[in-house]
RNA sequence: GGGUUGGUGGUCUAGUCUGGUUAUGACACCUCCUUGACAUGGAGGAGGCCGGCAGUUCAAAUCUGCCCCAACCCA
């Protein structure tokens, strides 16, 4: 048995052989979780500025995992990984939303029961626990990505205690006068057969007719006979309450003030004038029915129209309809149609194509119905929700003003009751008598008043002593709203009389991760609800992450067959490598998903692995810091130092992209390309050793958050002491700080430029890069690095020269400075640039000038570049500010 | 239809807010090279005039206007 094998029996780790990401990953994924790596140890007495606290959206879990969240989720993880590091205290929790038809309609299916079939809590036991499979699974996908959750702290959000919050919040609105039971018009899904509000309802294009139909002018000496009106949805017709006409439609001013007949019914309605007319289309003439549309609603409640309820809950038409009472609106339009085509009222019909809406959960096309409903007022708040996302700091800045436009195009309250069995129960009931509001006491919660009494024996407002029990539960919104305070513990003091946090050093929160597409309602909804619970903004930043596109940069979709599964990824590719990958692309942009780009990851890892391989047989693992550093590992260490520096910037700012590539950069090219082949070459060098390991600790520090898993198998290999994991473990290591060095950077600059020239010499001339050059003068600022270049580059004598070598030189070109030179001389810039190209002009070295095109420019605008010729032994290389002759 | 965001070599992308003239890097491509870790490596090379048009300016990928295309949000 190999060496290589006998510690991965051991379950060690090891740098023997190569990198096994399969292996190590998910043994560290176990350990972490065993551990309790990233367990946050809630302390209410902490200073809530070393806290950084996450609030993640919970996902549905009788969904599957999919690209969206492990992009999002990476993401959180990188600005969570990166926050423990540098400030210590996270925390980083997890939700299952598991309140909702979605889990509902999954364990009817799952069961293959029906919810009616159950009372509420018998129901919603079955929910939980066939969701508890279901989350299992999703918990074990979630900590394959490496996400450093704390799996301590997570919640469900039909669990109890969410239950309960939901209706504390629900009781703290109420006594805030914040909501309030309305009979009104709402959004009405009747396939669902319950309101919904602005928020679910979407458009979808329909094919439909426009019908033309005839109504007559009822009354005596009409101004004339008919006039015509166009209309998708003539099945509406037996609700029709008015007429409407522009007040500037001169065309149809006539009809203002007459009176006309709904034909087939019979009824006869108003014409009155109204702007909300839109003249342009049809006829000009537009019914109003109870309802069709939301400008149905505004005028019904503007005019103060009367209510004709033609369709019922489950759009079947009523008795209003007459001989159509009982069919669907489907079977009366086309009914209607005929008998107005009969009856010579239908003028024209033809087919068109229009937005509908619908309900996003079943693409039913929605109704508007009259029903007694609980809002919460948010209209009246509009400003302050719109103040409180100010407040906020966006990443990125340009996703407010979808947050804006939002708020700006509200035009309803929020209805948060719902009429399904499954979901949290409104923890009201109403006296029989007088309808009076009766509330559930706080001490009591949670209750379903459908199996709990009311807290009173008597109506307190008539004496009556029948109650009915509210059977609607709350929107989910109203609960996944909640998130904040589900994490922050907040309960109601009773003691106190007021509402408190378990851990208020949480609250706000530092962060709020999610996708583009849920600012407008989980988002709003949050901070509006956490808002008037608290009187503080939730959070004190949000960060907004794209969607994953596919190769072609199209949306995923089902439907077009072009879904990447996260697990398909994760087969093939090291999930290190796949989180370099999210780390690519700027945060809030859509990207691609293409799977060579996993194989810059992978190479990355093993970059990485390889490097460290050679650090550990170059240098021991814990050299003592010499009095002295040489110049070259000074250099080094001064670089390291501004990486560190910009990099922290970059994460700090959640610029992930921007980090990663500043990082792969410098230790790719820097530190592997360039010091490390330097540092072959000075092997048992204390300076050298020194900065080899100070260097290679700080890079796998400042890798963790990206690539947690090949970061804690080196650290473990190499420089983990004994302990507890949750101690030793990279990722509660501090972060690196700059430690101040100090280096010539230029001289390090310039050796660099030396050293690629000699490689490219080489190379040009078919050369090994380890063959060796008899003898190199350098005429440059190289002091200090003389060494390195002679080492690497195997130079057998190198010579640094004082003086410049022999040669000759003849002006090549001069640049110019145009930021200098525009605004000193504006429009002769052209006359300036024109002389330069023809050769008209003059340098006066003694006066330091310029002459052309009639100016003197001073010697800070032109910069005089000079081709040099080689006129002693051997052949001259030029970099940018050095001379190199090979002999 | 309205709004938002974006359109940079074959692909992905930096730069655009704070205009300055040789536009960043990666992948793919071509040539060469076994440097004591990595050939899944290294050294080089070719390839774009920055969606289109017009304008402002001495100067525009960068500012303004219009147009085209795409995504998203709202109708």
């Amino acid at each position: 048995m190999s060496t290589d094998a006998n510690a991965r029996e051991r379950d060690e780790a090891s740098l023997e052989g190569g990198y096994d990401p399969e292996a190590v990953e998910s043994r560290w994924q176990d350990r972490w979780v065993d551990a309790e790596v990233y367990a946050y140890d809630g302390d209410p007495q902490r200073d809530p500025n070393t806290v950084y606290s996450i609030d993640t959206p919970p996902p549905t879990v009788s969904g599957s995992l999919h690209m969206g969240h492990l992009y999002g989720h990476t993401l959180q993880d990188f600005a969570a990984r990166f926050q423990r590091m540098h400030d210590g205290e996270v925390l980083f929790p997890f939700g299952y939303d598991d309140n909702g038809i979605a889990s509902e309609r999954l364990t009817e299916k799952e069961l293959d029961i029906r919810h009616q079939d159950y009372e509420r809590r018998e129901f919603q036991k079955l929910c939980r626990e066939v969701c508890t499979e279901y989350e299992a699974e999703f918990t074990d996908k979630m900590q394959g990505l490496g996400c450093s959750i704390d799996w301590n702290n997570t919640y469900k959000t039909i669990e109890p205690r969410v239950q309960r919050i939901s209706q504390l919040s629900f009781l703290d609105l109420y006594e805030k006068g914040r909501e309030y039971r309305k009979k009104a018009p709402a959004i009405w899904c009747p396939d669902c057969e319950t309101a919904i509000s602005q928020v679910e309802m979407e458009d979808d294009e329909r094919h439909s007719h426009f019908n033309d139909i005839a109504f007559e002018v009822a009354g005596e000496d009409p101004a004339r006979e008919e006039f015509v009106i166009s209309t998708t949805r003539p099945e509406l017709i037996p609700a029709c309450v008015s007429v409407f006409v522009h007040p500037d439609d001169d065309e149809n001013q006539d009809l203002v003030g007459e009176t006309a007949r709904v034909p087939i019914f019979g009824h006869e309605v108003p014409i009155i004038a109204d702007d909300r007319v839109d003249m342009e289309k049809g006829s000009g003439v537009v019914m109003c029915c109870t309802f069709g549309d939301q400008n149905d609603i505004e005028w019904y409640q503007a005019h103060d129209l009367p209510l004709r309820v033609a369709i019922d809950e489950s759009a079947t038409m009523t008795d209003l309809a007459g001989d159509y009472e009982g069919l669907s609106t489907e079977e009366a339009r086309e009914a209607i149609v005929e008998d107005l085509d009969d009856e010579g009222y239908l003028r024209d019909r033809w087919e068109i194509t229009h937005a509908v809406q619908v309900h996003e959960r079943c693409d039913t096309s929605v109704e508007f119905r009259v029903s007694k409903q609980w809002y919460v007022e948010i209209l009246d708040h509009k400003e302050e929700y719109l103040e409180a996302g100010q407040e906020m700091d966006w990443y990125p800045e340009k996703m407010f003003s979808r947050y804006r436009h939002w708020i700006e195009g509200l035009e309803w309250d929020w209805l948060i009751s719902r009429q399904r069995d499954s979901g949290i129960p409104f923890p009201v009931w109403y006296c029989t008598d007088c309808d009076h509001e009766i509330m559930a006491e706080r001490e009591e919660l949670p209750v379903d008043p459908l199996s709990d009494e009311p807290p009173v024996d008597s109506c307190p407002e008539c004496g009556n002593d029948a109650f009915e029990p509210e059977e609607d539960v709350f929107d989910t919104w109203a609960t996944s709203s909640l998130t904040p305070l589900i994490n922050a513990g907040w309960d109601w003091d009773a003691d106190e009389e007021e509402f408190a946090m378990d851990n208020p050093e949480l609250y706000p929160f530092d962060l709020r991760p999610q996708g583009h597409d849920i600012i407008s309602f989980w988002l709003f909804h949050t901070i509006v609800k956490c808002y008037e619970h608290t009187g503080e903004v939730p959070f004190d930043a949000t960060m907004i992450n794209g969607h994953v596109l596919d190769e072609n940069r199209e949306k995923m979709s089902k439907s077009k067959g072009n879904v990447v599964a996260p697990e398909a990824v994760l087969s093939e590719y090291p999930v290190d490598a796949v989180r370099f990958w999210a780390a690519s692309a700027a945060v809030g942009d859509d990207f691609p998903y293409q799977e060579k780009d996993l194989t810059a990851g992978e190479k990355l890892l093993r970059k990485l692995w390889n490097a460290s391989k050679l650090v550990d047989s170059l240098a021991p693992a814990d050299p003592d810091e010499p009095a002295e550093l040489e110049a070259i590992d000074r250099w080094l260490l001064a670089e390291l130092d501004d990486a560190v520096e910009e990099l922290t910037a970059h994460l700090d700012a959640y610029e992930f992209a921007k980090a990663r590539d500043r990082l792969r950069t410098f230790f790719w090219n820097t530190f592997c390309d360039d010091y490390l082949e330097i540092a072959k070459e000075r092997e048992d060098n204390p300076s050298t050793q020194y900065a080899l390991r100070t260097a290679h600790r700080t890079f796998l520090e400042l890798w963790a958050p990206f690539l947690p898993h090949v970061t804690e198998e080196i650290w473990q290999a190499l420089y983990a002491e004994d302990g507890k994991l949750d101690e030793t473990s990279i990722h509660v290591r501090d972060w690196p700080a700059p430690q101040g060095y100090e280096a010539d950077l230029e001289a390090g600059e310039t050796a660099m430029e030396v050293i690629s020239a000699l490689r490219r010499y080489k190379s040009e001339n078919q050369l090994p890069l380890n063959a060796d050059l008899e003898a190199v003068s350098v005429y440059g600022p190289v002091e200090g690095f003389e060494d390195a270049i002679q080492n690497v580059m195997h130079v057998r004598e190198l010579d640094v020269l004082e003086e410049p070598p022999e040669i000759t030189t003849e002006v090549a070109a001069i640049d110019l400075d145009y930021s200098t030179l525009g605004p000193r001389y504006g429009s002769k810039v052209g006359d300036i640039d024109a002389g330069i190209e023809s050769g008209e002009y003059e340098i006066d070295d003694d006066a330091g000038v310029l002459r052309v095109a009639g100016e003197d420019l001073e010697d800070d605008v032109f910069e005089v570049e000079l081709e040099r010729t080689y006129s002693g032994e051997g052949e001259m290389l030029e970099t940018d500010s050095a001379i190199v002759i090979l002999e």
